[in-house]
DNA sequence: CTGCATGCAAAGGGTTTGCACCGGC
DNA sequence: GCCGGTGCAAACCCTTTGCATGCAG
């Protein structure tokens, strides 16, 4: 565990926003002027394999990390991109919801939802679309 | 309506296999041999946004184009990242699945499943793995 | 001393874009 | 001729990697 990990760590477990690695980056520099962009990628890899944090591969954006290592799902606002946690009725297996798995045998699932944020429903300047978002 | 599209659509239409942009590429080039891979991109992305097709934004792989323009899921073998349809039990409108939205407005959900695909579970020599499949 | 992690920079893969050219209308 | 779509190549973004250095044990 060295100086630039433990700065890693600390800095995702402060921040709700599920933020991506270049956002790790400009963060960790505050204080680690030195730290460079290859260093973080490598530290975030190194702390999701080991278990200590998770990386969020979602559809068609760029790759987000979650301090929480526990799966959970998402939701993203399609409009501004914005990433929080969503909480689901149920817990159940994903097999219960298959009906013809064409053989798979299913392991897990990746359940993304999309939606409009809160401040995105405001009235108010348009936020810049990104195709990405939608 | 150009004889690059056409074909562009013909050859995703004649696939099964939710092929990514360079595969279309490759394929339709045995019929254009001078057509160049933006050109495929340039129609994959115009075809999307007439509804024609489908593009597949998945968690953490490459790009995929589907034939079929309605929503569907999908399950992704995390051993050779084959790519198939699923067919679901029920088609709940996500909002039912989601106990606590943080005050978004939830439009739609992205469900990709993860699994073994049959010839991945015979024995045999080790499908090569890429970390993107995990 | 030894070795692993770092900083740096370059390479890599997938996708997008600027631009000149072409071909149909 | 006009103009949109093309081919080509360069640019782009995110991520990974090779390498020499440096710090920790």
């Amino acid at each position: 565990m060295t100086i630039q990990r433990r700065m890693i760590l600390d800095e995702l477990r402060a921040s709700r926003s599920h933020p991506t690695a270049d956002e790790v980056y400009e963060r960790v520099k505050r204080k680690l002027p030195r730290i460079s962009l290859g260093t973080v990628y490598r530290n975030l890899e190194a702390l999701a394999s080991q278990g200590a944090i998770q990386r969020l591969d979602l559809a068609g954006v760029q790759r987000r990390f979650d301090h929480a290592p526990a799966p959970h799902h998402h939701v993203r606002c399609v409009r501004c991109g914005a990433l929080e946690d969503i909480i689901l009725r149920g817990s159940a297996h994903p097999d219960q919801l298959v009906q013809d798995a064409r053989g798979f045998e299913i392991l897990d699932a990746k359940l993304e939802f999309l939606g409009i944020c809160p401040e995105c429903r405001e009235p108010g300047p348009p936020v810049p679309r990104n195709s990405h978002f939608h």
